[in-house]
DNA sequence: GAAACCTCTGCAATCGATTGCATGAGTTTC
DNA sequence: GAAACTCATGCAATCGATTGCAGAGGTTTC
């Protein structure tokens, strides 16, 4: 059992070589830069003393933490926790710490984030939360110079940050569009929290099928929802208070989707015999909840390895670019047993609806 | 849009405040040590120059980084995301940051870990991974005292560490419990990947609770699994191919018991008209799957909450006991559906096994 | 053979906060 | 009224690594 007496520093690193401290220094960070000889010394002083460079001493003097931080409206979410996954093997990869930050607090969230950078504590941002407040975030700037900051699946509007997401809008049709394929008529969608991006982007992207088809858009169809499974079973009550039913719905999201068929469930009715449901994400579980889930599959993983690996560019200054970028990347639809053809005594309310050659 | 041209330092300060930096140092640190009037200048100072503490400067001086290491398994395991959600809280309602590790690899952990001391970038350490090596874990000491470690969840064996976890082997008793008293008399169990802690400790819950009931265990009916959903449906194909099957299974975790229903299902068995299942966790989707889920709900908020809490009063030398704590805290059994009474047919084959009154 | 140029290394300042020790002013004690 | 004590503050060293500048020694160029 080794006990070690007392941290080594780069000066003892440097006495046991024989050499300054700088050339140590030097040694391990610009290697080409010192002589064959005096590098093999140095590597065998470190061997012997054990030495590992202290963290604190380089952050204070380079100004940089090689650290960064993710800002997460939930850690806890399943969602956010495979993203997190790859983040962090990315970062490591490329050694960077990763420190989380969960469910800023509203109010003062631009205010936590600033002590971060200021307190030298992180050298960048990947931002989860769109619905960060942009003069909060005005004031993420170091010596006239925007902060690094990537907002990762969201999106500010109208804000000069770089972006990785998925193609939402597309998906969300191309998810609407499979309904439609099936035959259904009367399609429904459960929307996420009011005032998030990602709800106003998915909406379109069904909006955009539904009328592209020539369907109608039903507002009542248009259930109140959230991100969350109660969020889901909370539609389903929405839904049985309609006069007249959806035999299919779009969720924003898987876990509104579960939660949506639980509630069906509970009223008697079958998914997808009777009513057919997409949902969004393909979270782990919706392979495993009954029905499978039929669902537009964001690659998340690639999301948080691209992520951070473009926030550690711009950090290390590889990305020169003024100009905010947008990544986006697609998705892929997966078709499971939530869904299946409309119901046959669909075919008359649907006629009532559709006039003949629109 | 206020810019920030330099970060002001503590030497802005107390020029503004027309004091000395230490004055300023210690107005901060220990306000009760300066006088009233001094302080309320530094205050107006502070609020002035908009200063913020550098926290590498102050990392270097007093050999802390104010922030704790959490080396988890698999961060995409919405088991630990919901414990790491709370371990983010607990600390940084403290002052600490978070920086996660994600699936040290088995070899160099113990490496990587000292890493993270000895280059002060983290002040403790939350290990939720029992199968570390000792002596590996043996390099954390620093200045000949051991470094500020918690395990979680698991435990490793015979090692002087302190321990939060639950009452594992209780709960599976308890869980298993639950089976016999509904009728249930040939009972199998889903195991855990070889060689965890939690493994055993669940396996010898299960077998003692059949013992205390005079039930018999039946080799053959304790499956292979692992941890995700894919070993419960790989421990399904197992089920299939026994000679006399189980009515009842507990299953080690969720994922094991929700693949394995889904493997039930694609053989065409029904849970819980043919077989009870149990599982152990309580994860958020425990209740919707379907059916939903009977299993021991593991207080996971309360775990990361008290850990974190634990191992920062440990770096605060708080406590100072030398003695490693055990601290358990125990589960609760939430009944749901996919465990019922045994089917009828079950009666006869119990006879065979059951010596009348042993 | 002098000037110009490299290569390797060391000196010493620097990053920003903390803290042991010293000091001066004011108060209490006998 | 001197000694002893308290309180508030400042001085300056310190934590450990990095880096601009300079110099020593060697090589190339004309």
């Amino acid at each position: 059992m080794t006990l070690v007496k007392k941290t080594p520093t780069i000066q003892d690193v440097a006495r046991y070589a024989e050499v300054s401290t700088a050339t140590v220094s030097r040694a391990l960070s610009f290697p080409e830069r010192v002589s064959e000889q005096t590098r093999a010394r140095i590597s065998e002083a470190v061997r012997v003393t054990g030495y590992t460079l202290n963290q604190s001493a380089r952050s204070l003097r380079q100004r940089t933490a090689r650290t960064i931080l993710v800002a997460l409206p939930d850690i806890g979410n399943p969602f956010f926790s495979v993203i997190l996954d790859a983040i962090e093997r990315e970062a490591s990869s490329r050694g960077y710490g990763v420190l989380v930050a969960n469910r800023f607090p509203g109010g003062d969230s631009g205010a936590r984030m600033r002590d971060y950078f200021m307190s030298n504590r992180v050298d960048g941002l990947l931002l989860f939360d769109g619905s960060v407040d942009l003069d909060q975030l005005s004031v993420l700037a170091r010596d006239r110079t925007p902060v690094p900051l990537i907002v990762v699946c969201e999106e500010i509007p109208h804000a000069p940050f770089h972006t990785v997401k998925t193609d939402n809008s597309y998906a969300a049709e191309r998810a609407t569009r499979h309904l439609i394929q099936l035959g259904h008529r009367r399609i429904g969608h459960i929307r996420g929290p009011a005032g998030n991006v990602l709800t106003a982007e998915r909406e379109a992207g069904f909006v955009r099928a539904l009328e592209s088809a020539g369907l109608p858009v039903q507002p009542e169809w248009l259930l109140q929802g959230a991100f969350a499974m109660e969020a889901g079973t909370a539609a389903a009550a929405q839904f049985f208070a309609l006069a007249e039913r959806p035999t299919a719905v779009f969720a924003v999201n898987d876990e509104s989707a579960i939660g949506f068929i639980t509630g069906l469930r509970q009223h008697g009715l079958d998914c997808p015999g009777d009513v057919s449901v997409v949902g969004f994400d393909d979270l782990a579980l919706a392979a495993h909840v009954w029905p499978p889930l039929t669902t537009m599959r964001q690659p998340r993983a690639a999301l948080g390895r691209i992520a951070a690996g473009a926030l550690i560019d711009v950090i290390e200054g590889e990305r020169h670019s003024r100009l905010p970028m947008h990544m986006v990347l697609s998705s892929e639809m997966i078709v499971r047993g939530s869904t299946g053809p409309a119901p046959a005594l669909e075919a008359a309310p649907a006629e009532t609806f559709l006039p003949a050659a629109q």
